[in-house]
DNA sequence: CGTGCAATTGAGTTGAGTCAAGGCTAGTGG
DNA sequence: CCACTAGCCTTGACTCAACTCAATTGCACG
C-alpha cells in the first residue's frame, strides 16, 4: 500500500530516486495505525506535520452546533492530510478515521526539509494540495445546486476514479466503506433520504451500494445524471512534457504571458443571462 | 488600493523591504482594467499566471448544463486567483469580473522567480492560498448545512470580515456590489428565495442590503444565527512570533512532532452517536 | 421611449426533512 | 449458547423550506 502512495506522487511530478527512497522509508518508520471513528486532528489544534494515507479511509469534519457533523473532504489511500493547516494556522476542521487506518506522519521539519532539498517531492506536494482544492470546488457544486440524486451519482463517479488511480477500484466496482450517515453527511442530506435515493438508483438499475462495496451497472447513465467531468481530477502524469505544456522558460510561453501583461485575456462578454436558471 | 494588497501579503508573512517594492512596482507596471461581466479566465483554458486584485470584485463560477451558474468564490480586492491553476491544470472554474475590476497580472515566470528568491513573499502566497481554501471549506458547510436566512448571515459576517482586512467596510457597513442574484448563485439558493430572505432579515431589524450597501444593525444576532466564527479567517499577522508559535527550528517543536512520530495523536474515540442529527 | 435586467410579491408545487416504528446484524457479557 | 444492546438500514406518513411560475414595478442605458 505503499507502493499506492509513491504511485500517487509520481502521478503528480517525477520523483528522483533519492526522494523516492526518502519517501518510502520515513513511509514505513512512520506509520500510525487508527481504529475506526478515532480523531487524529481535532479543530482548533495546531497541526505539527501532515499524514499520509497509506490506506483505509478517513474524513475531514466538523460539529456544528445544531447537531449535524458536515464531511467537507474525503481521505483516501495516498492522500495528504494536514499539509495545509501546518503553513497555516490550528485546523479549523477536525480529521477522523472512518475505517481501520494506517498513516504515515511526516513532521514540518521533515517536510520543510525536504521540500528544500528535493524540487520534485515539493511539486508533488502541491499538486496533491491543488488536486483536493479541485476536489473542493467541485463538492461546493455538488452539494449547491445538484438534486439528491445527482449529489450522489457525482461523488460515486469522483471516488471511482479516484479510488481507481491506486488500484482500489475496478472500471466499475470498488469497496466503499461509508455508511449511508457518511454519505448524508458527505452531501448534505439526511440519511433517511440518502437511503431512499441509493433505493431509487438501484431501482434504475443505475448502481448498487451495499455491504460497504459500490457496484456501477450502468457508468454512462451515472455520469450523465451527476454531470461528472472526470477532467477536474486528471493528474499531469509523471511525463514533464505533458506536465508543464507551457515550459517556465520556454519562449512562446513567455510571449504569451508577455502578450496578457499588456492587454486583458479573453473579452469575452458574459452572455447577459446571469438569470437564465431553467432546470 | 495597491497599499491594501501589500497591507493584506505583510498579514500573511512580513515582506522584506526588496520584496515589498518590487511586488508594488509590478502591480503597478502590470494593471489591467475589466468592465462588469467580463471573463478573465474561462474554464478549461491553462493559467499563464496570476492575477491580483486591486479593486473591485470578481467570482469564479461555472456554466451548468443544467441553466445554473454556481458561484464558488468571491475575490475581493486584495485577493489572488489563478494561482492554483498555474501549478496544477487548466482551470475548471471560470472567472469573471462582477464590477469594474483592476488587477495586476504576474506571469508564472515572474512568480516562480520571486518565490525562489523571496521566501518570505512565497511564504506570503502560500498562505493566501491556505485562507482561500479555509474560505471553500467554510462555504461547503454553508451550502450543505444551513437554512436561507443562515447561508445569508454567514456570508455577510465573512465579507465584512474580509473587506474589513483592506479597510473597506466599517464595523458594520461596507459597498457590496452583488445582485442578489449574485448572492443566491453564491448561497446555492433562488433569487426569488433571497429576495424573501433578505427581507426577512430586514424585517427582523438585523440587517440590511439595498442599492449595493450592507448595513448590520445586529451583528451579534447575525452572527449567532449564521454560527460565524471568524477564527478561520484570522491571518496570523506580521509578527513571525505569532505567526509560527512553533518555529521550525524550535526545540519544543521537536520534541511534540517527534512524540507524534511513535503513537498516535489524541486517542480520543468519536463519540458514538453519528446518527446525533437533532435541529 | 423601448428594451433588458434587478427587485418584488403572490400562489401553488415539490424535493427533502422530520418523526416514528420495525428489522437486521454484530459484538458483549452472563 | 443465548439474551441484550447498539448501530445501521428500511419504510411509511406527514410537514415544510425552498423552488417554480407568473405578473408587476422601477431603473438605467442606448
Amino acid at each position: 500500500m505503499i507502493d499506492a502512495l509513491i504511485q500517487r506522487m509520481e502521478n503528480f511530478s517525477h520523483l528522483d530516486p533519492l526522494s523516492r527512497n526518502e519517501l518510502r522509508a520515513a513511509c514505513i518508520a512512520h506509520a500510525q495505525y487508527f481504529s475506526p471513528r478515532q480523531v487524529i486532528f481535532s479543530a482548533g489544534e495546531q497541526a505539527l506535520g501532515a499524514y499520509f494515507v497509506l490506506s483505509g479511509f478517513a474524513c475531514r469534519n466538523l460539529h456544528l452546533p445544531n447537531g449535524k457533523r458536515p464531511i467537507t473532504e474525503l481521505l483516501l489511500p495516498g492522500d495528504v492530510f494536514g499539509a495545509r493547516a501546518f503553513l497555516f494556522k490550528p485546523n479549523d476542521h477536525a480529521v477522523s478515521s472512518l475505517t481501520h487506518l494506517q498513516a504515515a506522519f511526516l513532521s514540518r521539519t521533515t517536510l520543510s526539509r525536504w521540500s528544500r532539498r528535493s524540487p520534485s517531492l515539493n511539486e508533488a506536494l502541491w499538486r496533491a494540495r491543488a488536486l483536493q482544492s479541485a476536489i473542493h470546488g467541485q463538492w461546493l457544486i455538488n452539494v449547491g445546486s445538484r438534486t439528491a440524486i445527482e449529489r450522489l451519482a457525482h461523488l460515486f463517479c469522483e471516488l471511482l476514479v479516484r479510488l481507481r488511480a491506486v488500484s482500489l477500484a475496478t472500471q466499475d466496482a470498488c469497496t466503499l466503506p461509508l455508511t449511508q450517515t457518511n454519505l448524508a453527511d458527505a452531501t448534505g442530506l439526511t440519511p433517511v433520504h440518502v437511503n431512499r435515493t441509493l433505493a431509487r438508483l438501484s431501482r434504475l438499475g443505475i448502481s448498487t451500494f451495499k455491504d460497504n462495496r459500490l457496484i456501477v451497472h450502468d457508468p454512462a447513465r451515472l455520469q450523465e445524471i451527476g454531470g461528472f467531468d472526470p477532467e477536474y481530477l486528471r493528474t499531469p502524469g509523471p511525463d514533464p512534457q505533458e506536465c508543464l505544456p507551457d515550459s517556465i522558460a520556454s519562449p512562446q510561453f513567455d510571449d504569451r504571458a508577455a502578450a496578457l501583461m499588456r492587454h486583458p485575456g479573453t473579452l469575452n462578454e458574459i452572455p447577459p443571462a446571469a438569470t437564465a436558471r431553467r432546470t
